[in-house]
DNA sequence: ACCTGAACACCGTTCAAGT
DNA sequence: ACCTGAACACCGTTCAAGT
């Protein structure tokens, strides 16, 4: 019996790459996102690195992806609870899409600019779908049980996750003229869903 | 009689280091926009732009100053006639504002980024309020007029600039799931206004 | 299969020097 | 006041070579 599937000379490099480049990452910015310096600090060689990602832009889409999938684990966590009645289900999960943006933003950052690119790799924006893809359901469930008005889901979803999604963009440190999102999100949630509750005094 | 202010071996290479900047950004991303690069275009040592911008950042921080002071030009163009009524007027500058962000994605990309920085220069801070003061204006006159229902203007200002931003975010190539932003842009502000109308029918 | 080391063509920034 | 040139400490990527 041979030795294990142990490489040469690290543990398995591509995991501890992505790792350190996620830490990097949050600490530093995408500034301070090298591969020479991850190399150093995992005591590789400096090329080592490209055995793994074909070029620096490959880890950057490979961190994007294990960022949606992250995403969607703590989407699919906050909508979890199916008894509760839907716009409670669906502040829980605006509350969760905003709480990780603010706890991994240069990730988020990464993440979407990594979507954003014309030559992004299909699975990066299929990752992207999936960790979206909470948001329609919980409109689907809610339209089944009476709570929302007819419509695509997926439509209906784009104007909630639209508008968080802006809302960060806007906001500078988590905070809108002083005002912080804590307030702004279920305020910004309760408007928006006027617009989608099912007309029960039609005339 | 001196000759007149002719600085020594450019025009004004400050204003040219701007105006070449934003071109490369455009064309070749932010990743093609380099101070050596700039440099050896307009025909100057590579030192030079550290004359006019202390450091790199400070260029940026230039570059995305300019782009709010456009944004707010084209914003108040946009809201110029005050004749209309509030939804043709809001519908006119959402379309004015992912208009603009689809031409000048790359420096919208720079300018909301170099915003973002807690180290963010004061000037570019103002220039970022001043360019979306647009918005709360027009609440404002269709509160004056009858046609927006009471609150803060700047609050409800911001969820329609949210959902726009955050829509220009989550799609990609100016589309989400294959349908134009020019169909889901006034399909948002529609269902968003929804939600901001007078009660007429008080019970 | 996986890693290394020299080499190449780039960066931003500093600093003493020039006109 | 404004610009230059050498120098420093970095980059990403290629490529022949090692185990």
């Amino acid at each position: 019996m041979t030795a294990p599937a142990r490489p040469y000379h690290h543990g398995n490099l591509r995991e501890s790459l992505l790792q350190a480049a996620e830490k990097a990452l949050e600490s530093g910015g995408i500034q301070g996102l090298t591969l020479r310096q991850l190399s150093r600090e995992l005591g590789v060689s400096h090329t080592s690195p490209l055995r793994h990602f074909s070029n620096k832009q490959a880890l950057l889409d490979g961190l994007a992806i294990r960022g949606f999938e992250r995403l969607g684990e703590t989407l699919s966590r906050a909508v979890k609870h199916r008894g509760q009645e839907f716009s409670a289900r669906l502040t829980r999960l605006a509350r969760a899409y905003v709480g990780f943006q603010a706890k991994h933003a240069a990730l988020c950052g990464l993440m979407f600019e990594a979507k954003h690119r014309p030559e992004a790799p299909r699975e990066l924006l299929e990752a992207g779908e999936r960790a979206f893809s909470h948001g329609p359901a919980i409109f689907a469930e809610g339209q089944a049980n009476g709570e929302v008005a007819a419509g695509d889901p997926a439509r209906l979803s784009l104007v909630v996750f639209a508008a968080l999604q802006g809302l960060i963009a806007i906001s500078t440190n988590g905070k809108f003229k002083g005002v912080s999102l804590d307030i702004l999100v279920p305020e910004i949630i309760a408007r928006i869903i006027v617009g989608m509750q099912p007309c029960s005094d039609e005339r």
